[in-house]
DNA sequence: CGGGTATTTGACGACTGTCAACGCCAGTGG
DNA sequence: CCACTGGCGTTGACAGTCGTCAAATACCCG
């Protein structure tokens, strides 16, 4: 878990971000932008199973990901880490408005990353400037706490198959929004080792396994060479008691 | 559960919330006051266990709380309830910024309350009005993720004694940041009934139960006539893991 | 090909849930 | 004043989900 960071290079434009149509760039599109350009910094580049941000530092930086999976997780005493969301590309992490105060959680790539940074108090100055992207993040906020809450949910009232697998449908949904599935095949994308499942879901590494044999064995998902398949959606929906979110 | 409100008076200023300096009216001491006399709806006030408003609703409004006890839930499936977040006085709740979505979570009464409502749109035309108070909203929002992050923490890695002991801290301090404990004796208002307890834990009711007796039995607190006392604030903490964060 | 990483499997036990019954207390109504 | 009722807390028995420990196997990347 070294901490090295590439700078890709000087970006010509941030957003020329791949998903501009949703997280932060989304606010971008309008008069902002020329002031937006100013503040961008570097872009960067990390390796999988990299710290991206420990909780006890200060937070000077939020991110949007371009490319790739990180996990942002909270650090338990024992040394266990429980996970906290799965960032996807296009998401936007990292930010703490509490000026000088520390991060409240830590931030680790599972797969190889790209990302854009933005000094905390460039944003803070752009919010003040333009509202409609302090009312854009306000929004993002918004969502992230509805999926904060479903993980609460999740985590302390349902058994350990329906965490699991609530896991992989939200993946799946999010993966889909962003045109990274095989919709013909319902196949995604699935770099999570169990240990990470077992982060995200409060569960033993050990038991992560048993039950994802059992979904195997029963039919509903086959799993290989990182990718994941469902085989039974309405099966799964209900295991996992999952909705689909109108956004993602 | 039924829900009936009682308009209270059509108030003359809604800044006279007794906890102005918290909370969203800790930003009404600025220019927008003016603006923000026309747009505050009136103030109701609601008996113990009654509902607020439902997940399932369209969240019209928003409310501050000024005086009472709150429990923020999500229903489960089987019929059980998850604790979110319990809101006490001065806190903001039911703030969703994407216009005409229904709430994600529920508002129950734990005792009786008074509060103070806003429409959502006339939010957000303060708050684009007024970029400070966006800022605002963005900051209590940043802090309730926090709170999030440990609730989850909470639930997916401790023991049933760390989360209750956690719980009963967290509240203690909140409390005592609004001059609602008797610093002395370590004692605190405590109207949460085992089964609330149980729902923001993750718990059974029965196992809370067993904890509770334990912690009493092992003298690290009282707890009689909804008053509860803190016997040893080290070695519950040590229990709880209980960090206390800067500002409440 | 080799070494580290990830997955798999089994045995064992503990924490916590479920069920059920009982007691306590406050508010209510006769 | 007292019986009644409903809510809440308490207790015991029992079971099951899930964690821990440990070891073997499979996999991946250099």
């Amino acid at each position: 878990m070294k901490k090295s960071f590439t700078v890709i290079s000087n970006p010509t434009h941030c957003h020329k971000c791949p998903i501009k149509e949703r997280s932060l760039y989304q606010a971008f599109s309008n008069d902002y932008i020329q002031d937006a350009e100013h503040k961008r910094t570097e872009q960067i580049s990390i390796p999988a199973r990299t710290s991206l941000y420990d909780e006890h530092e200060l937070s000077d930086k939020a991110y949007t990901l371009f490319e790739g999976w990180l996990l942002l997780y909270r650090a338990h005493t024992d040394g266990g880490r429980q996970g906290l969301r799965i960032a996807l590309s296009g998401d936007f992490v990292g930010y703490a408005p509490l000026l000088g105060s520390p991060r409240n959680h830590s931030a680790l790539s599972l797969t190889p990353s790209i990302l854009c940074g933005f000094q905390q108090e460039d944003l803070h100055s752009l919010m003040i400037n333009h509202p409609a992207l302090a009312m854009q993040v306000t929004q993002l906020q918004s969502r992230d706490m509805a999926r904060c809450h479903t993980h609460i949910l999740g985590i302390g009232r349902k058994t350990a198959e329906g965490r699991i697998v609530h896991l992989i449908l939200e993946l799946y949904d999010r993966l889909k929004n962003r045109g990274l599935v095989s919709s013909q095949t319902m196949t995604m994308p699935f770099p999570l080792t169990q240990e990470v499942i077992s982060d995200m879901t409060g569960l033993s590494q050990v038991h992560v396994n048993r039950v994802m044999s059992k979904l195997k064995s029963d039919k509903l998902i086959t799993c290989k060479y990182k990718q994941l398949t469902l085989l039974d959606w309405d099966q799964l929906t209900e295991i996992g008691e999952y909705f689909s979110p109108p956004l993602n």
